[in-house]
DNA sequence: ACATGCTTTGAGCATATGCTCAACTTACCA
DNA sequence: TGGTAAGTTGAGCATATGCTCAAAGCATGT
């Protein structure tokens, strides 16, 4: 026999409960904070027992990285698809402005936020979320290099740390959006980097005539 | 009759208890984060009984709106003091890079990360932490303005956007050094922000010229 | 039809937390 | 010296949380 077609098979059902508990620990990280965070909210929200949090994930915390793997991964995917057109730094920045609002709007970012600070209060995940945080910061790494590789202003900032202070921006950002309730400093932030992102490239050739 | 001498008076034993419990509140938001903020941790850190959190604030969440005004009057006296002498972009860098050491070592700006982050899971703590962040954002403000007040660069950034951009970096920051446990990443900013300053310098004569 | 192996359920246990309260200590004053 | 008020203590209550477990539900192979 190969299918019975109405009812759902045990694999079927075992994946879509996995993850509609990682959406919902993204969703209760999101509106309730790491504090909030617990087994029956995330139960609750995806409208399933909170038996099955255990019995999927073992324990709150694996639920909890499952999420922030599930948000990074879908960071690393728009990164990826994204990075390929860009050339110039007026065009990093528009594609950062882009990839940070959709991040905004998918929750994505506070999901991160909520996940570093939530890590105090947990021994040992503090080192999770650090190995898991990597990779986002090796992308903006990549991101500038791709751009500046052989801008002159490299000579007097090092990419490593401006990708550093770029995604502290990033996060520095959400905190303060999720605190205000709304984006709007944020969106206005995006407007001026947007004006400002041709002279940064002028700059690039100012300092290239002055050395 | 004037003092005893030997032991202290009702008045000094209660602010000291409230001293230390304030000053317990935030040593327990920057080591065990806002999840691990309770009662019997912050009593336990002052060395005193969990009865005296309820009986001098009332509530767990009074006594950490108190350590965030401890820490907000903190600096905003440090700011006060520091920003009479500004007067160039290259002191005013110089001076913020001062200011946000002293707020690193002394957990100040990890007990404000804290707070807000926590805020999303305690109904009505996020808006008592906004009011108590206003005035912070107010003195990025006045920094930016004491410095750029005159300068063309304000014909295409705005002052308060700007500000609130570097009060997001900085909480930013503080949030990846949480990560991280380790401040170098943020002090090797701090050196690129000096090399920097001048050129923003720089760019102010350039758009001038522009014009 | 029946047995088998996943998945799901809800009750339950040990522990932790916010907060209360009556009893106790301490400094002050008549 | 005794009384009063402020400050402190530890037990205790109601609730919440992480997690376990025996029982039930359900799709599948024989």
């Amino acid at each position: 026999m190969v299918r019975t077609g109405s009812a759902r098979r045990p694999a079927e059902r075992s994946a879509d409960t996995r993850r509609a508990l990682v959406a919902a620990a993204c969703d209760v990280l999101r509106t309730e904070g790491f504090a909030g965070a617990t087994a029956r909210a995330i139960a609750g929200r995806a409208e399933c027992n909170q038996g099955l949090v255990f019995y999927h994930f073992g324990s709150v915390m694996n639920l909890l990285l499952a999420a922030l793997d599930e948000v990074s991964a879908r960071r690393r995917d728009r990164y990826e698809a994204a990075l390929e057109s860009v050339e110039t730094t007026s065009e990093l920045v528009a594609l950062a402005i882009q990839v940070f609002s959709e991040d905004l709007d998918s929750g994505d970012a506070a999901v991160l936020v909520e996940m570093i600070a939530g890590a105090a209060s947990t021994p040992g995940l503090g080192a999770a979320v650090k190995e898991r945080i990597a990779p986002w910061n090796d992308f903006a790494v990549a991101a500038l290099e791709s751009v500046l590789g052989r801008s002159p202003i490299l000579q007097v900032v090092d990419s490593a740390e401006v990708a550093h202070a770029v995604v502290a921006l990033y996060l520095g950002l959400e905190l303060l959006s999720h605190l205000d309730g709304d984006r709007a400093p944020a969106m206005a932030l995006f407007s001026q980097a947007r004006r400002l992102a041709p002279i940064v490239e002028l700059l690039g050739g100012q300092l290239k005539e002055e050395r």
